[in-house]
DNA sequence: ACCTCCCTGGCC
DNA sequence: GGCCAGGGAGGT
């Protein structure tokens, strides 16, 4: 399930295999792909003979800058992973959109689930989407411990659901906030205003080596093999996740079962010895 | 601040 | 055969 950490090694290895070149043609496959396009036929049409500038990532959207002011948005929702490979290489099945690129190989995106999607807007359309109501990322943007304190005071709801509010907070998902809250020592029900100043403290403090680690270890890819790096390769940061996914299994720090509960209608992992209510 | 929907592979 | 996983949009 891709988030920040995932996000970004994509980038990193579709930059340079996309960033310089023209887009000789791209095709949706599945139409619902294109679905956060007006007129859905506006992505093939548009990327086709037009450069890619650059490739950014503001939390976990793809950000490709092309020529003549549009932005190459891209999400891989649940189950979405890009795959780059020579235009001889077999196409993996549920490959919902591919683009050609100048020099012959292919940006692939790959979604069972067709929760992500790819989307080219004018910036007109930019600005009418939610990409405006994004928070700062997580990992290159994070505010000051104090912005943090600031926007946390007087919420009720809990902690975990405010990291995975991503107009709070871009980037991270519900594996690396059970993980930062794990680093902090926070119980994730915690009631947001109910948090000490250093807890929030510990919460902002963990962020960054959290998301850094993922990154470092080329992501987080489950059994299921959802996602996957660019190359193909499987991300290795599962081995070293503390909570999630490990319910009943012993807490490294001290050995009690980790335990497992519903949060903001999602799953929560955490050490209820580390992580006190 | 909640709830529902979207979608499919994998698992019980 | 049915349920679960879940990011984000849209609704109440």
């Amino acid at each position: 399930m891709p988030e920040l950490p995932e996000v970004e090694v994509t980038r990193r290895h579709l930059a340079p295999a996309a960033v310089g070149r023209t887009v000789v043609r791209a095709v949706i496959v599945r139409a619902r792909m294109a679905r956060r396009n007006a007129r859905p036929g506006d992505v093939a049409e548009r990327l086709a003979g037009r450069r890619v500038l650059g490739m950014g990532r503001h939390g976990k959207f793809l950000v490709g800058e092309l020529e003549g002011g549009l932005r190459w948005v891209m999400h891989l929702g649940m189950s979405g992973r890009i795959r780059i490979a020579g235009p001889a290489e077999p196409h993996d099945a549920h490959t919902n959109f591919w683009a050609s690129m100048e020099g012959g190989r292919e940006v692939r995106m790959v979604d069972p689930r067709t929760f992500g999607f790819v989307a080219v807007w004018t910036p007109e359309e930019w600005d009418a989407s939610t990409m405006v109501d994004l928070g700062p990322d997580a990992l290159d943007d994070l505010p000051p411990v104090g912005g943090l304190v600031g926007r946390l005071a007087g919420r009720t709801g809990p902690i975990k659901a405010l990291l995975l509010d991503q107009r709070l907070l871009a980037g991270l998902g519900n594996i690396y906030a059970d993980e930062v809250l794990a680093r902090a020592g926070v119980h994730p029900a915690r009631p947001a205003g109910s948090l000490s100043g250093a807890e929030v403290e510990a919460i902002h403090g963990a962020i960054g080596p959290v998301l850094a680690a993922g990154i470092q270890h080329g992501g987080t890819s489950l059994d299921d093999l959802a996602y996957l790096l660019p190359d193909g390769r499987a991300g290795e940061y599962l081995d070293r996740l503390r909570v999630y996914g490990r319910p009943g299994q012993p807490c490294f720090t001290c050995g009690a079962p980790i335990e497992r509960i519903v949060v903001a209608q999602r799953s929560a992992h955490y050490c209820p010895s580390c992580q006190p209510r």
